[in-house]
DNA sequence: CCGGATCCATTAGGATACTG
DNA sequence: CAGTATCCTAATGGATCCGG
């Protein structure tokens, strides 16, 4: 019974944070390697833009789940981490990760293995 | 290490299924009720519209997590439930849940209980 | 009772060029 | 190197009205 009172809004609040079409690689990398300069992620995602790394970045910043350390020097040099309280993100991440093996399975099962992804 | 190879859309296609303005309070309900309504769902989240709710119960259909029962009478009466792959995203839910807890009591640490919720 | 159809507002995402 | 600034498109969410 995980029901009434705020209970709702904490899946809400966590989705906030999540949402974003590269946040969720973003963090994966910066899980897996701990620390990445920004240049380090463009490389590691090649698809983004810089602008929308610098937006997603931003975002998971201000939600306080990573950390930004600008070193004032020339050439600029920015690097990405995960926070401490950002670390608490791994167990949903983790769980996230386990359903979505078991669904790419099913989504086999239920349309056959023609299609690529899911969407559209 | 969960990295490399298709490991990383696992988390976006979990993402895909969740997200969505209304779907996660569905999902609570169906998961807390069992079955519902069409009419009930709506009662239970009043400042849902009629056709928002049918798009994202017609989604969360398309990805297998619920069930939509359609009795041929009149008036009509239509049932929702989670399917038997949808209780897959229980842990998924309630890890989510967890760290929606302890992210709102962070909330007030970062920026005072002033605030209603995050959003905006 | 449970929708579908249409139209509109808001937001997310992106291409491109420029900058300290 | 690590961003901004501008402009643009696509997707999402919603108001309203119609229908079996």
């Amino acid at each position: 019974m995980v029901h009434e009172c705020k209970s709702k809004r904490t899946v809400e609040t966590a989705l906030e944070i999540l949402v974003g079409k590269w946040k969720p690689v973003i963090l994966f990398h910066l899980i897996d390697q701990g620390t990445l300069r920004f240049s380090e992620l463009q490389r590691l995602i090649p698809d983004v833009t810089k602008k929308m790394l610098t937006t997603q970045l931003r975002e998971l910043e201000y939600h306080d789940i990573i950390n930004r350390k600008v070193y004032a020097q020339i050439p600029p040099k920015v690097e990405y981490s995960i926070t401490e309280y950002g670390e608490g993100l791994k167990p949903v991440l983790l769980s996230m990760h386990e359903w979505g093996l078991t669904h790419l399975d099913h989504l086999d099962d239920l349309y056959g293995e023609s299609q690529e992804t899911i969407e559209k």
